[in-house]
DNA sequence: AGTACCACCTGACGGC
DNA sequence: TGCCGTCAGGTGGTAC
């Protein structure tokens, strides 16, 4: 599940929640996605203290532990947050928990493990360590153009590069690819300041819409394409049958009459 | 610099 | 019902 906006919605969802609540002790399930600290050394970390703030790069959330570093929350493709107060209902895989002196508990759930918790001291040496790239809703256009307009390749991969830029995955870059009429495979050099301005237009309309929408694709506007991804949909704009292809190796969806493949 | 392919894990789904 | 291949909204390594 989590790009950019569901990563976005996370982070409001554990700010609405799971701030300025003391720690009573942390419970680590399964240790795979601990990264760089033992379960010991996490409990040490947080007993008595309290999450104070929320930080977002691309698809990483960091929480602000009370004067001392902060919590690092990556979700693969199967994790989510879950507040919650009673064992029984709680989440299905919860890999981490802290529990609170309220009584309530936030799970780090992430069926797969591909996820990772971790601690760091200081956000943006974490963020430069990681090679992200500018965050996709904090990039300007300008910046936008200048790191795309040299590149090889294909758009829908260099989207998804998070050194180029942080926080779309596969499922956002169908969509704004989708809503910027551009085909998957079209080489980024063939594309052009102006068309990459309107892609970097696109992109920030569609991760808005997102977030106001909770990342909910059953809540998306009936424009977008993401709530229409299996073979033989049609297209919201044209009524085509959307195609599925592969790019580099991820299921990909498009439609070709309104995203004409490359010559 | 890009891409292809495999790997990491767990689980759901469709076909036989 | 059971087994099997395939696929999945992420990322890293390796080989070309």
């Amino acid at each position: 599940m989590p790009e950019l906006p569901d990563v976005e919605v996370f982070r409001q969802y554990l700010s609405a929640t799971a701030l300025h609540k003391t720690i009573s002790r942390t419970r680590v399930q399964s240790r795979e996605v601990l990264q760089g600290i033992s379960p010991a050394g996490m409990g040490r970390k947080l007993k008595g203290r309290r999450f104070a703030d929320t930080r977002r790069h691309g698809k990483h959330l960091f929480v602000a532990i009370e004067e001392d570093g902060w919590l690092h929350l990556h979700f693969g493709m199967t994790g989510f947050l879950k507040y919650h107060k009673d064992p029984e209902t709680g989440s299905a895989h919860p890999r981490v928990r802290f529990l609170f002196e309220n009584g309530y508990r936030l799970d780090f759930d992430n069926q797969r493990m591909l996820g990772e918790v971790g601690i760091v001291d200081d956000v943006d040496r974490a963020v430069e360590r990681m090679e992200l790239g500018p965050d996709a809703l904090d990039i300007s256009s300008a910046t936008f153009i200048h790191r795309y307009e040299d590149r090889r390749g294909g758009i829908k991969s260099a989207l998804m590069n998070q050194e180029a830029m942080a926080g779309i995955g596969n499922i956002y870059a169908d969509e704004v690819l989708f809503q910027a009429g551009i085909h998957p495979l079209d080489r980024v050099r063939d594309l052009g300041a102006e068309v990459l301005n309107d892609l970097h237009g696109a992109m920030r309309r569609v991760l808005k819409t997102a977030i106001d929408r909770q990342a909910d694709p059953d809540e998306f506007p009936d424009a977008f394409i993401i709530p229409r991804r299996k073979a033989g949909a049609t297209c919201p704009r044209c009524k085509e049958t959307i195609k599925k292809i592969k790019v580099n190796g991820r299921g990909t969806f498009v439609c070709t009459a309104c995203q004409p493949p490359p010559g």
